[in-house]
DNA sequence: AGCACGCCGACT
DNA sequence: GTCGGCGTGCTC
């Protein structure tokens, strides 16, 4: 029997370690930290030969130590925020799926730790004055002093910034306290740009089908466990009603809510609806928030004035407790996985947490992922459908215009004739349209008639994109990929011709042949160059919201652009939708490819015909029997579905099956080439007969360039593995990712698990 | 990644 | 003799 206490050893990560040393290290806790070191902790501890200290994370505590050389813990890092259990499980979770360091895992889930404990950002405060009973009838010297009094005396409280409108100084209003005449309240103020007048309840009543789609998503709400769902509706059921209706009863109830959306800027009336039904008690999160509307937001979350979050992918780590629920609205899109270290998808983050709280993973789509589709289909997910549109609202007449049957003359046109009549019926009528092209800029090839020759970008391996002044004959040639330009060569660089070839076409040159055709149609573009707003664009410069709010206010008939022009926005006055150039969304060498083709024709069409007026969709295309385009076309998801799930049973590709992809880059080729075989090689090996990993299911494709080879003067080769993701086959990359990344310093390594494109 | 250790060559 | 080049390998 002895009085001396049994030892305690904490499991830690050291931050900021290269990930081959990125790994639990043991300490000892000595008796006075016992107690205060617990997991989640920020610690010092002496790290490695020259035993520097170091910070880390405490991940486990235990009574006992397998290694015989344990150094002490020094001391709990006091001024650190520390990581709840969740969070912490949440790291792990991350590292563990993909291959980042602890500390890149810690920053994803709660910020730059470091930057807010040093108190680089601070809470801004409003100070509010008001006057004390010894001071309503004292008098003061000094005119401005009296003044301060009369304004308190008429007003019983007043900011510091409504007194220093009066004059009154920060040195006068503190003499005025200290002689106990004032006192002084601290109000922390908030930085929230999303802050709405609070306009509740349109309460407008659910319909019978949204109703039942409530119903039986409510059921999966409240049961005492994790659940996940599909809400599948097409575009204008009105699922966002039923969500909403989830939101407030989730919030009734005391639970809170995380609502992601693809991108903030391109759902400007969907953070409105909400800003404005839940006032405070909503915060937005999104990427482009500066650092201290950021933390502020995050504050708002950590005091618990906030029970819904409204965000971007990186919202999906809000801090709220008691999570009810978590929404993907648009869960197709790709936007969803990360595409930065670590590479992690928001639904995984999402049914994560959704287990941790007990709380539901609400997807929703009009075009599911085939992933999420199959998992509802084969029961893992509650499969619930709105199959009609709400209102009046009917689904847009479909007109597929074969190109090929265009005269010759028209053929050489953007717009063809089909499309062109149609504009010019909604031009008489009044009515609005708005045209999709996948590209910017105004042509994306300059070749050279004479020797063939390419204009490509010096730095990557891509052409150049012809960019123009509106009204303007000289162009810039621009890079999309590391924004390099150069002005437009009068000859061929390669052999001095004067015969420049220009192929392909973008938003811009769309833009100057619809001016042409309809000289009196007011047109709107909008794609990267009309609303980033970034120096030295050629064109004015306007943002999202400023161009969707100019052509809702009819101050424009023809809306062009691209991507951006397809997503959520309500134009009750639009009647046409024309997908320029359907074929380039068609025919790309991905095997996801037509998966977002269809969902991209599909919201383009649901974009035609929201309110009582009929729509009408105008698809251009050389291949009008193309089975993807006849599937959107007639809004059928699940024949495409059906068609396609088959194909990709068939030839064993995700959803039965996961891609990892492993990519190398280097400045230098020749060691990239080298790293590439050696990787290859010893991937073949482990996996290979008598492997050590042979026992795992895997199959590795040959080394090959990536589609974009050079980018920004960096070589990229690629290694696809096919696999199921288990944990056999994340221990096998975690290994060859840390036997690479300590041998080679030239050339890096980094790994994809289901990459958006292959 | 750092950082100590080590095993070579050039020097007061 | 001894100072310092940076190749090698480890970090509880």
């Amino acid at each position: 029997m002895t009085d001396k206490k049994s030892a305690v050893y904490a499991g830690v990560y050291v931050l900021e370690l290269p990930l081959a040393a990125d790994r639990i290290y043991d300490y000892s806790v000595p008796e006075h930290l016992v107690g205060q070191v617990r997991p989640g902790t920020i610690v010092k501890v002496p790290f490695s030969r020259g035993n520097h200290s170091r910070l880390a994370v405490v991940v486990r505590i235990s009574p006992c130590c397998e290694y015989d050389k344990v150094k002490p813990v020094l001391a709990v890092a006091t001024d650190r925020v520390s990581l709840d259990e969740e969070m912490l499980g949440l790291c792990s979770f991350i590292k563990e799926r993909t291959f980042c360091t602890f500390t890149d895992a810690v920053h994803t889930v709660a910020g730059p730790v470091d930057k807010i404990a040093a108190g680089k950002l601070r809470a801004v405060a409003e100070y509010s004055y008001s006057i004390t009973e010894a001071g309503r009838s004292a008098s003061v010297r000094g005119s401005v002093r009296q003044r301060i009094l009369e304004c308190l005396r008429e007003h019983t409280s007043l900011t510091k910034t409504e007194l220093k409108a009066c004059g009154a100084s920060s040195k006068q209003l503190d003499e005025l306290c200290n002689a106990g005449l004032l006192t002084c309240h601290k109000t922390e103020l908030f930085r929230n740009s999303y802050e709405r007048s609070f306009a509740p309840s349109q309460a407008n009543a659910l319909s019978p089908a949204q109703q039942q789609a409530f119903d039986e998503l409510a059921s999966e709400l409240d049961a005492d466990e994790a659940r996940a769902a599909l809400l599948y509706g097409i575009t204008g059921s009105g699922k966002t009603r039923v969500i909403k209706a989830l939101i407030d009863r989730a919030v009734s109830t005391g639970r809170s809510v995380i609502v992601l959306v693809p991108e903030i800027s391109l759902t400007p009336q969907t953070v409105d609806l909400f800003c404005s039904f839940y006032g405070t008690r909503v915060a937005v999160l999104h990427s482009s928030l500066s650092p201290a509307e950021r933390f502020d937001a995050r504050r708002r979350i950590e005091s618990g004035e906030v029970d819904v979050v409204i965000g971007t992918r990186s919202a999906v780590f809000a801090p709220l407790k008691n999570l009810g629920m978590i929404v993907l609205d648009e869960e197709q899109e790709h936007t969803y996985k990360s595409d930065m270290s670590p590479k992690y998808h928001t639904k995984d983050i999402a049914r994560y947490r959704a287990a941790y709280h007990k709380a539901l993973m609400l997807l929703s789509s009009a075009t599911p992922s085939f992933e999420s589709f199959y998992k509802a289909e084969s029961s893992s997910y509650k499969l619930v459908r709105l199959t009609e549109r709400y209102g009046e609202a009917k689904l847009p007449e479909v007109i597929v215009a074969d190109r090929r049957l265009d005269s010759a003359e028209a053929d050489m046109s953007v717009i063809g004739s089909v499309l062109s009549s149609e504009i010019q019926k909604n031009l008489d009528k009044n009515e609005q349209s708005i045209l999709f092209v996948n590209r910017r800029g105004y042509n994306n090839f300059v070749s050279c008639v004479m020797c063939g020759e390419v204009i490509s970008c010096p730095n990557c391996s891509v052409s150049l994109t012809l960019h123009k002044k509106k009204n303007s004959k000289s162009g810039m040639l621009m890079c999309h990929y590391c924004n390099h330009r150069e002005p437009l060569p009068e000859k061929c660089p390669s052999c001095q011709s004067t015969h420049l070839n220009f192929k392909g076409f973008g938003t811009q040159l769309a833009e100057t042949e619809l001016a042409e055709k309809f000289p009196k149609a007011r047109i709107l573009r909008m794609d990267a160059d009309t609303v980033s707003g970034r120096s030295g664009n050629e064109d004015t410069t306007f943002n999202h919201e400023q161009i969707l709010k100019d052509f809702r206010e009819h101050k424009a008939d023809i809306l062009l652009g691209t991507q951006m022009v397809t997503k959520g926005h309500d134009f009750p006055d639009v009647t046409l939708v024309g997908i320029v150039n359907a074929d380039s969304a068609l025919y790309l060498d991905d095997y996801r490819a037509t998966e977002r083709a269809f969902s991209l024709i599909t919201q383009v069409i649901g974009r035609a015909g929201r309110a009582s007026k009929p729509g009408r969709a105008v698809i251009q295309t050389y291949n009008p029997d193309n089975e993807t385009l006849l599937y959107a076309s007639k809004q059928d998801y699940d024949s495409f579905y059906g068609s396609a799930i088959k194909l990709r049973r068939a030839l064993v590709f995700p959803p039965f099956c996961d891609f990892a992809l492993l990519t190398l880059s280097s400045d230098k080729e020749n060691e990239l080439f080298a790293a590439t075989n050696e990787l290859d090689k010893r991937l073949r090996e482990l996996i290979g007969k008598g492997g050590e990993y042979s026992n795992i299911a895997a199959t590795a494709f040959r080394p090959i360039e990536a589609p974009v080879y050079k980018v920004n003067n960096i070589y990229r080769m690629r290694l696809v593995i096919k696999c199921r993701f288990t944990k056999r086959c994340r221990e096998l990359i975690s290994l060859l990712l840390n036997e690479f990344t300590q041998k080679y310093t030239s050339v890096s390594l980094s790994a994809d698990i289901n990459p958006t494109n292959i």
